[in-house]
DNA sequence: GCCGTTTTCGGCCCGACTGTTTTCAGTCG
């Protein structure tokens, strides 16, 4: 994402919510909220498309194309501001707490003067929002409690904190006989680098759903049970998150997957979808539409797989669910074959206790053994890295010999390459001498300081490294942290043409605190047609298995396992690297 | 505000749960 977009998408957040909040037109917050979507997931920066560029991206209209040159030109939009000058600013963040909506904030701001969450905070405690017609006690507590959860929750979580929870869950519900069919949907499934809530699905017998939600509100996690109805239950749970659960007719299964995987967007066209052919969906089924309106026979509804084929398109991966063309890509047979978790056949980013990993060699190259890997190239940081532990380059030296020697002891099992993991400074120049990288049979360059530099100067800087003859991989290239940190942003576009053209991959860091690339870049860098590498950068043991993060990430780009050389066989991988056959 | 196998107006997806309701609005996903 750049920056720029970023900016301007935030406006139209801002402009969608503010619309809300003050009783707009509700297809025109839809038709906000959609431009700032298609803006956070555009490639190029908005001031080098032309007018007829931007007014052909799906939801970007001429009032949108107006609104985006008055900000590049002034730095401001006026409806924005012209919204923006009616609500006090801390309003939208009231609007933003669970429980409470456009109508709500706006009554509790008008009605009883609440401005901000410490407003709120305190006209709660004082009892004046009781006064407020329609507002008795269970939903002034229900907003307490979500007042303090917000706190001590925060944004929404990483992909891997939302996996390990659902994994908990499931562990529990899939055993139980009443339990037909289990699974996560949402944007968990799909694949998002954060998650809101969880949601999960089984399918069960109506007569059978007390035991299940009674396992599911009991299970250890849970701290608080939000709600409990016949078909749906919520909870809060110990890892910061909530979790929803909905029981479903075994028979509905597919439909229910389908309805709760989303995208929300993604849903919408579907249904329209189903419209246009005399047809409506819900997460029951598809089902016939009759003249009065309503659902009438089921035409579809166990399988995605049905449902999909029945509205004319091929299954949609979940992880291409978001409403960014894969509809009409599916209609057309063309959807791209994603890379699968078992096509990823070497690990190219590791560590050992040679710098800041926990593993020796012998132990990397096991575990690599054990998860079926081919080849596991040995990467520890270079010197610049000296919290890390890096290596000078008589250690480098040093550390190359023991690497070649258990390779030698270990030949029979797996290929262990010797690499380093060479920090590109902030001018683009490598940490190591060229001849300390010729010892090395892969080059993996990564950014790991100077990461608030301008996006000109981390373009240049990036794409001096990829220049670089002997480097094969750039670690994540971006440097950011979800949620912590931004990192760098450099013009994607030109890194994966420089890329494609010195034949260097691009690294998918599957590691779910960075995850960077992120999935947008690798939409930009499978169009230019860079290679990717989707590396778990291991420092420890259990590190490889943020493995299904990283090609999730891959999928989420539209990745094939033709695009990731982590993907090749042992043969075509060396010769990649321009090693002598192994 | 956006869009078009019904193109420049008139639509724009669907249902569960809760609380405070005498029949439903608001929120959420």
């Amino acid at each position: 994402m750049s920056t720029r977009n970023a900016e301007i998408a935030t406006l139209f957040e801002r402009m969608a919510e503010l619309t809300e909040l003050l009783g707009g037109n509700r297809f025109k917050v839809n038709a906000f909220e959609k431009v700032a979507r298609v803006l956070r997931e555009l490639g190029p920066e908005v001031d080098e498309m032309s007018d007829a560029e931007l007014v052909a991206l799906e939801g970007v209209g001429k009032g949108a194309v107006e609104r985006i040159r008055q900000y590049c030109d002034h730095g401001r939009i006026d409806d924005h501001d012209e919204l923006a000058a009616q609500v006090p600013g801390g309003v939208l963040e009231v609007m933003h707490v669970p429980g409470i909506g456009p109508k709500t904030a706006r009554l509790f701001w008008q009605e009883a003067g609440v401005e901000s969450i410490a407003d709120l905070k305190a006209k709660l405690a004082s009892g004046e929002l009781a006064e407020l017609k329609g507002f008795g006690p269970k939903k002034l507590a229900n907003i307490g409690k979500s007042l303090a959860f917000a706190e001590s929750a925060g944004d929404r979580r990483h992909l891997g904190t939302a996996w390990t929870l659902a994994r908990r869950f499931l562990d529990v519900l899939e055993p139980m006989p009443q339990v037909r069919q289990s699974a996560y949907a949402g944007s968990l499934r799909r694949g998002r680098e954060t998650i809101g809530d969880v949601d999960l699905l089984v399918a069960a017998d109506a007569a059978e759903t007390a035991a299940i939600f009674d396992a599911f509100c009991g299970h250890d996690a849970v701290e608080d049970v939000l709600l409990r109805g016949d078909t749906k239950s919520s909870v809060r749970t110990d890892a910061g998150m909530q979790v929803d659960l909905r029981v479903v007719d075994p028979r509905s299964f597919g439909a229910a997957l389908l309805y709760f995987t989303g995208s929300k967007e993604h849903n919408v066209r579907l249904r329209e979808r189903a419209r246009e052919r005399g047809m409506t969906l819900n997460e029951y089924a598809l089902a016939k539409l009759q003249d009065d309106g309503s659902a009438g026979a089921v035409v579809e509804r166990e399988t995605e797989e049905a449902i999909y084929a029945a509205l004319g398109l091929a299954w949609i991966p979940p992880e291409l669910r978001e409403d960014r063309g894969e509809i009409a890509l599916a209609a057309k047979g063309k959807l791209p074959d994603l890379v699968e978790l078992e096509d990823v056949r070497c690990e190219l980013h590791a560590h050992t206790t040679a710098s800041d990993g926990k593993l020796s060699i012998r132990e990397l190259a096991e575990r690599a053994v054990a998860r079926g890997f081919h080849t596991i190239a040995v990467t520890d940081h270079s010197r610049s890295q000296v919290q890390a532990n890096g290596l000078d380059a008589d250690r480098l030296r040093a550390h190359v010999e023991a690497v070649r020697e258990v390779a030698a002891e270990m030949a029979g099992e797996i290929a262990i390459l010797t690499g380093t993991e060479v920090d590109i400074l902030a001018d683009g120049s490598l940490d190591y001498d060229d001849d300390l990288l010729e010892l090395c049979d892969v080059v993996v360059a990564s950014p790991h300081a100077a990461l608030a530099q301008d996006p000109k100067k981390a373009t240049a800087r990036l794409l001096k490294a990829i220049a670089h003859p002997k480097v094969k991989i750039i670690g994540h290239p971006t440097g950011r942290l979800i949620n912590r940190r931004e990192g760098l942003h450099p013009d994607v576009e030109a890194l994966a043409e420089a890329a494609a053209e010195h034949d260097v991959a691009l690294e998918i860091n599957a590691n779910h605190w960075r995850l960077d690339l992120r999935d947008v870049h690798v939409r930009t860098a499978v169009a230019k047609g860079a290679k990717l590498a989707i590396d778990c950068d291991v420092h420890g043991a259990g590190d490889f298995d943020m493995l299904r993060y990283g090609v999730m990430t891959a999928r989420r780009g539209g990745a094939t396992k033709r695009d990731v050389v982590n993907c090749m066989t042992r043969k075509r991988l060396a010769k990649w690297l321009g090693l002598s056959a192994p």
